[in-house]
RNA sequence: CGCGGGAUGGAGCAGUCUGGUAGCUCGUCGGGCUCAUAACCCGAAGGUCGUCAGUUCAAAUCUGGCUCCCGCAA
């Protein structure tokens, strides 16, 4: 059996906290818990205290919450913890080098995706964007660079066609505390592999935004599916509908599937079939089926229940963007 | 007190501005048509209009408080 190691624990969100759940209760020691300080969010801006926060109270573990790691006091404060090792689990703060160094094994991070690919901020959701077959997490040894460490433990996972980025989060968040015990356990023995990322393939992530979201009809069936599932659960892919009223709506896709329809559609953003199972829409190229939607104010819906109510706003042959569309189609 | 949207029979909506006890689509139940049907036709049940208080002859509708939900922002 491996010894047990003296840990720092720092992240922020649910992702996190299921790593430090999982140290918890292995044999290792965690000695404090690092996360950003409370924050005004939700509903009536109250302070809320994140969820790593949250689990390291409820087990009575010392819980840091510095700005940052600029100041002296704080790099000093850290060493004074005499940490074996720092693990690093969706912080959203950057560690100078000093810090990285200061735990006698270094800081180790969690990162979900198959290093080098797709280094940055948003790993999961760019490897379903992009088709990529399978994703996973990397453990790495962390250095100055973002997401360029050594690579000391990968696993992977398949990539199924109705994953979205929420389903694939769900897996990795299984994967990762595995992937961390086996690294730490590794760890503890002095003897563990580093091995070197190779940069020629590295490929990076960028964060999410939300102008992405916006659906694109113009883009092949297949690409908005991806896109739709990876925008899932945020920003969430969406498009604008204009009621007869002139009113606009942005109305989000939270299921969608591919399916195939005749080709002989001029116009890409067209109903052309309408049922309990969804809306069918023509694209550039292939159609595909909205099948839960959600409009301003209300939950995510079944196709069939939004149009026991709006029926009139999803006919076939209408604009998926509303009347607006249909106007203007007439007028030219 | 961060900003905005919402709450109406089991589901989704209309009605609220211009007070006068509620309508649509779907579902459910019964009957009919059909070789048959998730299709169609006929009929029925089902709502103290989120909650508390106020204004009024009269409140789903106007006023104020509260609860819960959705989004923005973080």
């Amino acid at each position: 059996m491996s010894q047990a190691l003296k840990i720092i624990f720092s992240g922020t969100p649910d992702f996190a906290a299921k790593h430090l759940a999982a140290l918890i209760s292995s044999q290792h020691q965690i000695i404090a818990v690092y996360c950003p300080p409370d924050k005004p969010a939700g509903r009536g801006k109250k302070f809320t205290a994140c969820a790593t926060k949250v689990l390291a109270l409820a087990h009575d573990i010392i819980v840091e919450q510095p700005v940052n790691f600029k100041d002296q006091e704080t790099q000093q404060r850290l060493k004074s913890y005499n940490a074996d090792v720092m693990v690093v689990v969706a912080y959203g703060l950057l560690l100078p080098e000093v810090i990285l160094t200061t735990p006698t094994l270094g800081c180790i991070n969690v990162h979900g995706s198959i290093l080098p690919k797709w280094r940055g901020a948003a790993p999961i959701q760019r490897a379903l964007e992009a088709g990529d077959s399978e994703t996973g997490v990397t453990l790495m040894q962390m250095d100055k660079g973002l997401d360029t460490g050594d690579m000391i433990l990968i696993t992977r996972c398949a990539i199924t066609a109705t994953d979205t980025s929420a389903s694939l989060y769900e897996k990795l968040a299984v994967l990762g505390p595995n992937t961390l015990l086996q690294t730490l356990n590794l760890m503890s023995t002095g003897n563990y592999p580093r091995i070197a990322q190779d940069k020629d393939t590295a490929t990076y992530a960028a964060k999410l935004d939300k102008a992405e979201a916006e659906i694109n009809w113009q883009l092949a069936a297949d690409v908005l599916d991806r896109k739709i599932r990876a925008y899932i659960p945020w920003p969430v892919a969406q498009f604008t509908f204009i009621d007869d009223q002139s009113t606009t709506y942005r109305i989000r896709i939270w299921q969608a599937s591919l399916i195939t329809i005749s080709d002989n559609h001029p116009r890409v953003g067209t109903i052309v079939g309408v049922d309990k199972h969804g809306i069918v829409v023509s694209t550039g190229a292939g159609g595909i089926r909205l099948e839960i939607l959600q409009l301003p104010g209300k939950k995510a819906l079944p196709v069939s229940d939004i149009l026991n109510g709006r029926a009139d706003w999803f006919k076939v042959g209408q604009s998926i963007n509303g009347f607006f569309d249909i106007v203007t189609k007439g007028a030219q």
